[in-house]
DNA sequence: ACAGCATGTGTACATTTGTACATATTCGAT
DNA sequence: ATCGAATATGTACAAATGTACACATGCTGT
């Protein structure tokens, strides 16, 4: 465990309160993400907050940019595993239905984060970076069609699953890929 | 025009309150949504928005509980002229690509209904009903894993096409739409 | 005509908010 | 050891916010 008493000169100061202001944001919505909350969150004062983000919408910004860069990284480090056509229908298979993206704390925190993109262009761009990974990374086993609308399945189905009370299950979500791809199962 | 003059008494009064909110939030984001913002959005006085609404967050909720009724009803009634498996999926590639769903504005409300049902449950069940509805539509014509996989489709291009800078074409969507729906175009 | 009630409005106020900033504390370089 | 800069923190405050509410106005039924 790290030191209790020495926080001066914290070099994962400014990280902790990123990844405080995303739990803020799962937890009670960007609506009611205030500097005083990632403050008691992550276990600082008020002003440790100011100090290190000029300003709260910065901060929602760099939260928002990091959450799109690992969500990202996540994606593709699945993707990298594949070496074949099967292995990538797998790897999506899994990016749908696996803990990782369906967990709902991932959900709620992409609504956020859609929604903030809308309005904030730098974190829109990080979004079409990590779309464009995600294409390219099949792209590797599928025309740019294909690829695209597996894309689009990851998201959509997500989102669905999140509001029903019945997931689809791998086997149903394994037969959509199949067929979106052009291969029986 | 309306008369100008005589506004007591006004039926429509509360409806352009909540038709003022959606505007307010599609402009500004959830976050600058304020009693005041929609006053001035709707053109009536602060007190008016009080007098009409418990609280801010039931004036939210009411205000997305109709945008989500109101989303479920267009997706209803553009499916309800389908008469044949054919009709079917040029009404499901209609909606994708078409006009309505597609707009930004529609989007936008989007991000921030999914955020905000997540955390109110009579608005998800609004949402739900929504979500059974479009399967009912496209089950008179599709198997339900189809249905299912169709109607998440909609969500996922749609949100994809908010932030590609080249969004799909009708004629890919009709392609993808075949795939699934497991017919050569 | 008028009483009762729904509708409408302006003002007031306690809280919360973002942010500034004066002041400490610590660290690294000399 | 000491100076300067970076880091850290508590407090203060103006602005904005949600909401209450006293009062005004118009409508409806008798």
């Amino acid at each position: 465990m790290a030191d209790r008493s020495a926080r001066r000169n914290d070099p994962e100061r400014r990280q902790r309160i990123i990844a405080a202001a995303l739990e803020v944001i799962a937890e009670h919505g960007v609506p009611a993400t205030t500097h005083r909350r990632i403050a008691a969150a992550a276990g600082v004062p008020l002003g440790s907050v100011t100090y290190y983000f000029t300003s709260l919408e910065a901060l929602l910004t760099d939260a928002f940019t990091q959450l799109a860069e690992e969500s990202s990284h996540a994606f593709a480090t699945r993707m990298a595993q594949a070496q074949s056509r099967d292995d990538a229908r797998e790897a999506i298979i899994d990016i749908i239905a696996g803990s990782v993206w369906a967990e709902p704390r991932t959900l709620l925190l992409s609504y956020e984060l859609y929604a903030f993109a809308a309005r904030h262009p730098s974190v829109s761009t990080v979004m079409q970076g990590w779309m464009n990974n995600s294409r390219a990374a099949l792209e590797r086993f599928f025309d740019p069609l294909t690829a695209r609308a597996l894309d689009a399945l990851v998201e959509g189905i997500g989102i669905h699953n999140s509001i029903d009370p019945a997931p689809l299950d791998r086997n149903a979500i394994s037969d959509i890929v199949h067929r979106i791809t052009g291969d029986a199962a």
